[in-house]
DNA sequence: CGTCTTTGACCCGCGC
DNA sequence: GCGCGGGTCAAAGACG
């Protein structure tokens, strides 16, 4: 389905070298180069080498840039949404200078899922699988990406579209890498936007923590994913997205004028790692979920996750059961919930399927992939500049596919890698695991060879 | 044992 | 100055 990105970004200084990373990854390798700069290959040519291909297959703009030793590291989870929205991907770019539309400096925190910001919605092309920001480089994305006011091409809102809302990523959808790069509106209050939130945070101690909540210089990033109907439940299915880095969620909040809570995330991959995520779902469509993402991660992205504990927890007993019963949270719920779960629902609703879609999102990456190559290389010039009509992803029976595809959802969620291997970690699981995850850019195949069998 | 989730309390900035 | 609200802390419990 379509996935929609929305990158917000406030007065983005190069933090959040995790979500910049990504753009280092086989999906980001063009995406600062925007989508008429770059043949639609380009993104496909990237190194095995993490830390080498950035000089190689990336423009001088995107991870070079940074001078950061990590900056090339491709960030697992953002390559995971991208190649898990597999398809259409939004990116939504928020910068304070000119598009900050509703942050007016209150400190209260407006639903970051209202939308109902004139945010600006940067959809790349085709081309761009990941988005690079690059607020540090002149030749940073958004100068490159014109957050185009005057577009008007941005048919509707991506949240709101029966695509968007629709919140599920079917296995097997062939559709188009991304969306036309035309999606941005900066004044389409519709717009799968993120309204600006407020200040951005960064860690440490309370007090800083305040500070950074505050600060205006931090940069926040939001993205925006679909996920399962609001009730969905996997309660106890909260989940961090399996992007490779160890999320601990450390609080939950309501939040004001939205039904549904927003989860806090910090990054557990590494102690210190000031890397935080926000996950919400989205006030006006429960199928998006919001996360927002600041700060930066400080440590190269694990190459095992030393959290699996908590990682694969809500997986087995409970949530095996609950597996069979997510199968369609898009159309029925189920409701063979248990009590413990179902009184928990409520709060989690919002984020373990924000979870969980993001996560589960990759599954199909590797057909996805395939067919994102495919269609790139056929559909080229078609999804160039800004033709949405022209995305029309294929969706034989979307209702069956969503309920294969969140059956999943537990599968995937129990094992992270999982999502990137689906298969063939039966015996020698944990060896691939630690192999693949030595070489991030090899644990795909990129050779064209349908792999993926969902 | 280590890590995670949950959740109430606390902190702090902003608006009134 | 007070209240609101978001963000964070930290204890308790659960899981592998």
């Amino acid at each position: 389905m379509c996935t929609v990105f929305g990158l917000q970004m406030e007065n983005y200084q190069g933090d959040l070298n995790d979500i910049v990373r990504a753009s280092g990854g086989p999906m980001g390798c063009a995406s600062a180069q925007a989508s008429d700069t770059v043949p639609a290959s380009s993104w496909r040519q990237f190194p095995s080498d993490p830390l080498n291909f950035s000089s190689s297959s990336m423009d001088d703009h995107s991870v070079i840039a940074f001078g950061d030793p990590f900056s090339a590291v491709r960030d697992p989870l953002f390559h995971e949404l991208d190649v898990a929205a597999g398809s259409s991907t939004y990116y939504s770019s928020h910068n304070s200078t000119d598009q900050m539309i509703n942050n007016t400096g209150s400190t209260t925190v407006e639903d970051t899922s209202n939308f109902s910001g004139a945010s600006n919605i940067v959809g790349f092309g085709h081309h761009s699988k990941i988005f690079e920001d690059d607020m540090r480089s002149p030749c940073n994305i958004l100068s490159r990406i014109q957050i185009s006011p005057s577009s008007s091409k941005l048919p509707v809102s991506p949240c709101d579209s029966p695509v968007m809302g629709s919140g599920v990523y079917p296995r097997g959808i062939k559709v188009p890498a991304v969306l036309p790069s035309e999606m941005i509106d900066a004044s389409s209050s519709k717009s799968c936007l993120i309204d600006n939130t407020g200040p951005l945070q960064i860690s440490s101690p309370r007090n800083l923590g305040m500070k950074r909540r505050l600060g205006k210089s931090q940069a926040k990033k939001v993205v925006c994913i679909p996920s399962p109907a609001a009730t969905n439940s996997r309660s106890s299915g909260e989940v961090v997205p399996s992007d490779l880095w160890a999320w601990r969620k450390y609080g939950q909040k309501p939040i004001k004028g939205s039904p549904y809570p927003r989860g806090y995330y910090r990054c557990s991959s590494s102690k210190g790692c000031s890397a935080r995520k926000q996950v919400e779902r989205s006030r006006t469509d429960p199928n998006m979920l919001v996360i927002t993402y600041t700060s930066e991660h400080n440590h190269p992205w694990p190459t095992q996750r030393n959290a699996l504990a908590g990682s694969t927890r809500s997986q087995p007993s409970k949530n095996n059961a609950s597996a069979s019963k997510i199968s369609s949270p898009c159309s029925q719920p189920q409701n063979t919930v248990n009590p413990k779960e179902e009184l928990k629902e409520s709060s989690n609703d919002a984020l373990s399927p924000a979870v969980a879609a993001s996560s589960t999102a990759s599954a199909p990456v590797k057909e996805e992939i395939e067919d994102i190559e495919k269609q790139l290389d056929t559909d080229d010039s078609e999804f160039g500049e800004g033709n949405p009509q022209t995305y029309r992803p294929a969706l034989p029976d979307s209702s069956q596919q969503s309920e294969d595809f969140f059956a999943d959802l537990d599968e995937l969620e129990a094992d992270p890698l999982n999502l990137l291997f689906p298969q063939g970690f039966s015996t020698d699981q944990d060896e691939r695991k630690e192999k693949k995850a030595m070489d991030p850019f090899s644990m795909f195949d990129w050779s064209g060879d349908d792999g993926a069998s969902f």
